[in-house]
DNA sequence: TTCATAGTGGGGAAAAGTGGGGGAAAATAA
DNA sequence: TTATTTTCCCCCACTTTTCCCCACTATGAA
């Protein structure tokens, strides 16, 4: 259960520095494209059940096929170092915009990697809504 | 299972390295026409598995028969050299479009070998309905 | 203070990736 | 048949990237 914000930086070999917090006991995670521009990050055990759901998705549609390109393609293992750094892979760098300073937020199942400029923009601009849905939520029972 | 993106040029002799991450053991690929004029490379044991189910299509049915025509005539089993690379055969060169940059992407059980415009431009297309799904599956947890 | 954990930076060995030479085998010609 | 060309595959040399390791700082608790 990923939960909390760190600010860490990436250094001149593109190398991460994830959270204490985020690493209990794993040692590999996988990382993907995220949506809004930022990266996923899982942990392997959920990753599996990603695969699988995946692979189970029909090959003969075009759509399912399209689907499964994107998201295996923009998929990448990488295991931490023992100082508790990952890499991030030259294309995920570049799709995420990340340069120096990095975001790094828990989201439950997920962790999440940040441009921290676009991080705080992102911010900024959900912030209001935030109020707004959290009222919505009520209705839920929360 | 096969993830991520890379790319790589075909030299003058036609041979396109394999990434490393990509042949864990295997020494042997099967290639073949791919759907959207890419190639698909099999590990052997995969090859098999798809050769049996094509095998127990209904061959009463003429469009079963003439997809397993074009998926097998175009195959063609091709080992890796000491370097890690694989020999493109001319007929699946010509197929495919490649010319001299090549984006080899890992699509879970399958590896995919685009002409590095074909792929950018398939890559362009998608994003928006990547994105629409992506989120839906979010959603569900996923 | 000392110890422990979290976080940062860099050197260097090993692995990944690139290119080309040259020999064996096959194909073509004489 | 022999000679010449082409294709393929094995090997060597080289560059780049990745990853493992060590040394260091910062913070907080005992």
């Amino acid at each position: 259960m990923f939960i909390g914000q760190y600010e860490h930086s990436l250094d001149n070999k593109n190398r991460l520095f994830i959270p204490a917090k985020f690493r209990l006991g794993k040692d590999k995670f996988v990382v993907t494209r995220g949506l809004e521009a930022c990266l996923f990050l899982f942990p392997q055990n959920s990753w599996q059940e990603i695969m699988q759901k995946l692979n189970s998705l029909p090959m003969g549609k075009a759509e399912a096929r399209s689907f499964m390109r994107l998201f295996a393609s923009g998929a990448q293992e990488c295991d931490v170092d023992q100082q508790g750094r990952i890499l991030v892979p030259q294309l995920l760098k570049g799709y995420s915009g990340i340069r120096s300073k990095v975001t790094v937020i828990g989201v439950v199942n997920r962790i999440e990697i940040w441009d921290e400029q676009k991080w705080r923009s992102f911010y900024k601009k959900n912030k209001p809504k935030y109020e707004q849905i959290a009222e919505s939520l009520t209705e839920l029972g929360i």
